[in-house]
DNA sequence: CTGTTAGCGCATTCAA
DNA sequence: TTGAATGCGCTAACAG
């Protein structure tokens, strides 16, 4: 069993104190290009790699990045095994931003609604010190969570959150994106769009909802209540929608679902009724998980670029760490918007 | 921006010796039940986490297992978006797992054909200190990667690795699986069953094979090589191999995909030339990655139990680095069977 | 520009 | 059964 070889075994083959070499690693400043080189070599030569535990404990980075998951839904989406790949798209982003400067991106779950999250989250970091934290939904909102983050002077992200507040907030427009789908089925020369609304929990929700709205203003159409459906993103709320939609004198002929689940509820109950999608409904989802790429029609969607969401938080929250002062409160992520059959009559 | 709480902190609180608690931590031996109790009462009042890195500087565990998996294939999976969810599920069976035992997984993606695999898991290795690492096909495989663990003394597991050797081998029962599709198909009475095999990089590839021909076989059917397409896992392979068979005087009538890509190729492949699953061709498929569950027909599957073996591949190294020494070199995890559409005429 | 000193928070010797 | 000393590998603050 091989010893690690460490700073010291560097500093010996290298000729020079261990300041040095932890000068060189870190590009310091303050080194001759001709030590920098020798220890370098003596680096390359060893394979040395330093400690992550090691450099925490002398300095003041741990090299962590936190990102932390919502427990219930997280597990439930995995073991559902319905393709909601929101995690990995997380882990796409952060990970490979994270690795980019030296960082490890560390995936957790806590659960937002237990009188616990506190401790919870404390416990994480006083385990883990972290450099930075990764917030999603719904932890993103959970002011006992950001209070605490605020309290201990961690520098953190708030992945799709739209309120204002400490922490960098890194969002999508979701209100523009919703405009996009809805401007995208008036386009198509539908007069009645329905919009299937998300889960209060999230204060997403009321943007996209917004977004609709505006879209239907802008033509000069009515607002019809009538044609704005409760949901929560489960699948049945977006059967309960859809099924008042139809319940309705004029059903609208065209909807907006806040997510995939209920993006597919629609289909389904479209199907059950024997309406063709795109012809009778077409439909625009929000998200675009896998599965919609995948459901007969596909489903045109608005899609969440989560990765890149967990990549901006990555960086800003290391370079943060490293003392950059010149950083924005608040990054908004592009999203694209991807039409496939459900909205196209091929 | 308060500072942490530490042993020490908890120890004046106790009025007891910073060793006293750290045995009460770790459940060490030779403390008055008085003492004990008087130490985790301070511990909760404070609410003192040990930190991981110094637990990892003074002892010899570091709390951390490191997971592996191929950075080509699980980058380009994320970037594709197909639903497949190897890593979540991976996630929810070792992080939860190693949660269990107060551990945890940190996984990372290292290139199995660079010449720089040894590097890059040395390098891994050398800042994390992990107690135990986790391998994934093809690392598994991987002579390079296992010599290495083994010269470091570290224990390692091999997930779906049927070879013999050092490290824990954590399988399911390909050959098995094969057997149970293959026959589930004959059952139904096809005469003609066609396979689709992996890449030959992948041991399992050859047991999946070799249970289809077991299964032929003991049926008394000849074995037909132009039943068995040559694929590599890609749904590009899945098609070549499909139309392969089509150009056959006799097609076959079921088939039996090494993996799910290759499955909704042949699910595609039969649509493009007017063939109905499953009246026209039966399709069973291998993995159960959550997109077969909405192609049209939902696809018939060998469920592979991923979850189950990273939490089973935790578990063991955990308990060997606890010093366990009555622990198996090997665990076969049970397959499920999925029975949908694309193998039942409803 | 470079080396020296002093910890970081814990577990592992030892000694009591 | 408990406590005191020592060191893990590294960086920060200070000298030189």
């Amino acid at each position: 069993m091989r010893r690690s070889v460490t700073i010291k075994h560097v500093a010996a083959e290298a000729g020079v104190s261990l300041q040095t070499v932890s000068r060189v690693i870190n590009n310091g400043p303050n080194v001759r290009p001709e030590v920098r080189e020798r220890v370098n070599a003596a680096v390359e030569k060893l394979g040395y790699v330093p400690s992550l535990a090691a450099q925490r404990m002398g300095g003041s980075r741990s090299y962590l990045l936190l990102a932390l998951n919502d427990r219930d839904r997280t597990i439930e989406g995995w073991k559902s095994g319905e393709g909601t790949d929101w995690v990995d798209q997380m882990l796409l982003g952060g990970m490979l931003k994270s690795a980019e400067f030296g960082y490890r991106m560390i995936f957790e779950l806590v659960d937002t609604h237990s009188s616990q999250v506190e401790r919870e989250v404390q416990a994480a970091i006083s385990a883990l010190h972290p450099d930075g934290v990764i917030l999603t939904p719904p932890h993103s909102d959970n002011p006992l969570i950001t209070q605490l983050l605020v309290q201990m002077g961690l520098p953190f992200a708030r992945i799709g959150s739209v309120a204002a507040g400490p922490g960098f907030a890194i969002v999508m427009d979701d209100r523009a994106a919703a405009e996009v789908a809805t401007t995208h089925l008036l386009d198509l020369g539908h007069q009645r769009v329905g919009f299937i609304t998300g889960s209060d929990e999230y204060v997403l929700s009321g943007a996209r909802l917004d977004g609709y709205r505006r879209a239907i203003s802008n033509r000069g159409l009515p607002l019809d209540d009538d044609l704005v459906g409760r949901g929560d993103f489960s699948f049945e709320s977006g059967v309960r929608a859809m099924e008042a939609f139809f319940a309705l004198e004029s059903p609208p002929t065209a909807v907006v679902a806040s997510n995939d689940q209920m993006a597919l509820a629609a289909l389904r109950v479209a199907n059950g009724r024997g309406i063709q999608v795109p012809d009778g409904l077409a439909i625009v989802s929000f998200d675009d998980t896998p599965i919609v790429r995948f459901s007969n029609p596909p489903l045109t969607a608005v899609v969440q670029p989560v990765a890149a969401m967990a990549a901006e938080a990555a960086r800003l929250l290391i370079r943060a760490k490293a003392g950059d002062k010149d950083l924005p409160p608040g990054v908004t992520i592009p999203f694209d918007f991807t039409v496939r059959r459900s909205t196209r009559a091929d």
